[in-house]
DNA sequence: GAGAGATTTAACCATTTGGTTGACAGGAGT
DNA sequence: ACTCCTGTCAACCAAATGGTTAAATCTCTC
């Protein structure tokens, strides 16, 4: 079953919404973890460090293998492409914000084009 | 008042997490649109959309003005720039996504390599 | 200043979220 | 088999989300 692309980028974009999230991202980016050391540095319980981790797998974001007793966490960062892509449109308006403005004013008829 | 990097991270993400919002990011991208202009493609009230609008403005992803008794919706593309930065340090991990669990695997003791 | 149009706010509702604690399940080691 | 360790699941809770309708606000026009 293919997820539609609006509703991947909606779940992508949810798990990346959250502080915790991200930064268990960028713990595993470069190695992959077990959940125990994924959960370590932070305050919260291991159930809700694993809660974190069904959203981000639910996103596709990570996968979770067994490997004895323990799972290992390892990103899969070819998810975060569509957002990059999404993203990447609006790069052409980083240095023309104001000019969606004048766009707008100078589309109306010229009645008003004093101000 | 300075918001953290961490903060603004988490409402840009999740003002891009629905749908309906990154649809008028699109809507207002180009050209700058009334608040009814907006709202007229989607089916559900007036309301809804003006919360939807709160939600991006909030993350500082769309700017309103008043025009007359009109208010006008223009798009802050800028904003998005944190966003697309964060992403983009995961462009390097896209075609390596297996390499984490290998990495994994290579950094534990020689025990069990012969798998 | 009253009326009309454009938006926002308020009050409400069902669902989801992000956290907790405690019980449960799967392997490893003795 | 019993126990220890790792991790998930279930039940619960408070707060936030995304929608509704109805009332309020703001601005222009007459």
């Amino acid at each position: 079953m293919v997820k539609s692309s609006a509703v991947r980028l909606d779940s992508i974009f949810h798990a990346l919404s959250d502080t915790t999230r991200r930064s268990i991202l960028r713990d595993v980016a470069v190695k992959s973890k077990t959940v125990s050391e994924i959960a370590k540095p932070y305050r919260m319980s291991l159930a809700a460090v694993s809660k974190h981790l069904r959203v981000l797998e639910s996103a596709e974001l990570i996968a979770r293998e067994r490997r004895g007793s323990f799972r290992i966490v390892r990103l899969k960062a070819a998810t975060l492409r569509p957002a990059e892509e999404w993203l990447a449109y609006y790069e052409k308006f980083w240095n023309t914000q104001l000019d969606a403005l004048q766009i707008y004013l100078e589309g109306e008829d010229d009645d008003d084009k004093h101000g």
